[in-house]
DNA sequence: ATAAATATTCCTCATTGTGTAACAGGAGTT
DNA sequence: AACTCCTGTTACACAATGAGGAATATTTAT
């Protein structure tokens, strides 16, 4: 399994390609000497790549704003459709979202980072900014630790050597011996928690769920303001409440 | 609005790019020389495209086969996130899925065709191979021809010449002049029907989602199986819960 | 009406992607 | 074990192609 940081024949024009649509998404819309500045390209070059996309049907052009496609929903779609996990899952988060009012999130492992599969909100339902699609460092969530925590020991290793493991807030662990020891107790327990460290005032509760008692697959959390998230409930009623959703779709994956 | 089939001077690297990120999605996953023999290109170029891609995280491999990344889903879910449209009808989808048990769809117009935001599934759900991010012919549904109904003749004819009027079912219309007069029958009693013409046995109602009572923002549909579509469930019961939920979602549309 | 932004087109040269062909590694067969 | 027949990967050299500068249109603002 190689990890070199860059493929040895790069494709140069291929890697534009993405950076204009990554940066069409990061400034949400935009024009072709905005992306170009921001890009450090010349204007016809942009120009001309996002006239290419505009016909494959890749970027949309409204007035001079040129913005990021829906044809990305159709292949994004397909890929987490593809991951049997969401179509079984899927009901069960909802469910979830139901019997607790607060908000749950199904996440898997991409890459060393995390991505939200899907996420459903109860009535009572902090907002957050973060959804669908979004990646996150896997370190700085109760998903990500409970999934981290049923890896190989080198394989962590590799992610945090990939992606060190960066804070977000004053909670963050950010020590990798503090790390596996934590990863350590989540093992031993079944299920991991968040206590602010990916965003002060939000607490959550994480169980990974499993393929066969062996490979991760994924997680499901759910978390909410620190208020709710205390006691018996994070500790006791939100775990069982997850593990026994968890036991659903594990039965289900093994047997398809 | 220029309408040329190919832009100026195209990005031939994008191109390709895409093509063999949809050749990934088509087969379902593949090897090298499955998709270079798919496309006629050399293994060498496939491979470095796809070594790039790699690297860039839009594509995963697993063994010896590759596949569509889920950090399209990032770019795909932030494209309809930034459709308002879609917050705000996800509640309202989801309401009528629970209360009429059937199938509804959130459809939007993009490029000439119809792509599907979301779909939720009622307990009495017809079992259906579409889903988020789909695109499909507007004619050939009840929610594409909602949606045409209330556009300009000349946007309606534009894109006939552009993708033609294929037919999916012997019911499928096919005709550029009975498409416009049943375009004229949806407008003036407000909702469409699907009689068969997309899926043998498939049956559905849609109701045009409005901004400001002029542009057509997408449609909202619910389909399920002919034997429960009919008489005046069909064109009394469920086109007004639609035009409710409708309603609500154009006060927010306006508003915001 | 003029100015100041854009977007778009034109054109040239060096870069970059391409295909051919050779190489390596694994699975299956005799 | 040696062989074949698949894969994927690397090397290389030629030609196509994408990049950038500058000129031109087009829109928007003053």
């Amino acid at each position: 399994m190689s990890q070199a940081k860059e493929a040895k024949h790069p494709i140069k024009s291929s890697r534009t390609t993405f950076r204009i649509v990554e940066a069409l998404k990061e400034l949400d819309g935009a024009g072709i000497t905005e992306v170009a500045n921001h890009l450090n390209l010349s204007k016809s070059s942009v120009h001309n790549y996002l006239d290419t996309l505009r016909h494959e049907g890749y970027v949309m052009k409204h007035g001079q704003q040129y913005h990021v496609g829906l044809k990305f929903l159709e292949l994004g779609a397909y890929a987490r459709r593809r991951r049997k996990l969401f179509e079984i899952s899927k009901p069960e988060v909802e469910r979830l979202a139901d019997e607790t009012g607060e908000v749950v999130n199904l996440l898997v492992e991409e890459q060393g980072k995390g991505i939200y599969l899907c996420r459903e909100k109860g009535t009572k339902a902090v907002k957050l900014d973060t959804s669908t699609g979004m990646f996150v460092h896997l370190h700085q969530t109760a998903f990500g630790k409970a999934i981290m925590a049923y890896m190989d020991r080198e394989q962590v290793e590799s992610i945090i050597d990939r992606h060190g493991l960066p804070a977000r807030t004053d909670n963050t662990i950010t020590d990798r011996k503090e790390l596996f020891e934590e990863l350590n107790r989540i093992h031993e327990q079944g299920y991991a928690l968040d206590m602010e460290e990916y965003l002060d005032g939000l607490q959550g509760v994480a169980v990974p769920i499993l393929n066969n008692g062996t490979t991760v697959e994924g997680a499901i959390s759910i978390a909410g303001p620190s208020c709710r998230m205390r006691g018996e409930r994070l500790e006791e009623t939100l775990p069982r409440k997850i593990q026994n959703a968890v036991n659903v779709i594990e039965l289900n994956i093994t047997h398809s």
